[in-house]
DNA sequence: CCTTGACCTTTGGGTTACCCAAAGGTTTTA
DNA sequence: TAAAACCTTTGGGTAACCCAAAGGTCAAGG
């Protein structure tokens, strides 16, 4: 099949398929007379290896390297393990920083709610955003570390 | 005060200060002599502002927005609120899709446990992997959309 | 047979919010 | 006075794609 096909069976568009191809991580044939892309169906499983692994917060990269120890015929399993359980936590920080995020934006908007529409605000900005807290790290004297 | 000490203040990198200038959320006076960006108070009470906008999930080009109404005399509220109001759902949405991804690294981490470790796999990929559900939206033959 | 229209190719630029290196001028300090 | 520390601009990199352009290919219909 063509990039169109394969990219409609696994539901992602061309342009997709196509990024994968140059990233290594599909090696499709190509039609001796045209040069077009010819996937197989080891390529479609392969393409949906792909998308699984990308919902489990996978990178590109991190993808071609698993694909490619297993080409060699080596388990990439514990190399697989070893990512996901390095990843991990970072998701969960990441959620916990987007909940703190998305508790700040109702407050703003219920904050709101109690406010006349238009509220002009001339000299200054918004003061509920101004009134919000700082970032918590921002070191006005102290040196600090961030990351 | 000079790009060094205005980004300490606000506890970020004098790079960050470099971009936000690019970007013209802070437009700095200049030494006439040797072209040194110079910040005032008022500068650094700007990148305040950009900071609590940025952790209340603003985007640059929007805070820019934002900044430009309130110097033309105009109250960004209203429009802060929509883009509060509009994003709000998106990061729920996010949060939604990062925990269950967690979810699945759990799930997968917790299969692995009662699996001897190598556990090679020859001719396939990981099983585990593999069995995990298809991100739902793969349409093998009807048509669908995205987003 | 030939003309569309649909699909293919590669190349190159855009997105987001910065980070980093290089080359060269300035200021501060020992 | 010379080195350290800091400033400037330019340009390239990151992640995972999306999109447009220019040009070749293919299937179908008149």
């Amino acid at each position: 099949m063509k990039v169109s096909e394969i990219a409609r069976q696994a539901g992602v568009t061309a342009e997709t398929v196509r990024h994968y191809t140059r990233e290594g991580l599909l090696i499709p044939e190509r039609h001796p007379d045209n040069g077009y892309q010819l996937f197989g169906q080891r390529d479609l499983e392969r393409l949906r290896f792909v998308q699984r692994a990308r919902t489990l917060g996978f990178g590109v990269a991190e993808i071609r390297d698993i694909l490619e120890h297993a080409d060699h015929g080596d388990s990439p399993c514990p190399m697989v393990r070893d990512l996901l359980a390095s990843r991990l936590p970072q998701i969960r920080a990441r959620i916990a920083e987007l909940e703190a995020l998305a508790a700040r934006m109702e407050q703003a908007l219920a904050a709101w709610e109690e406010m006349p529409d238009g509220t002009p605000d001339g000299h200054s900005l918004c003061r509920l955003i101004e009134s919000f807290p700082e970032p918590l790290n921002a070191g006005v004297d102290a040196g600090e570390e961030t990351r």
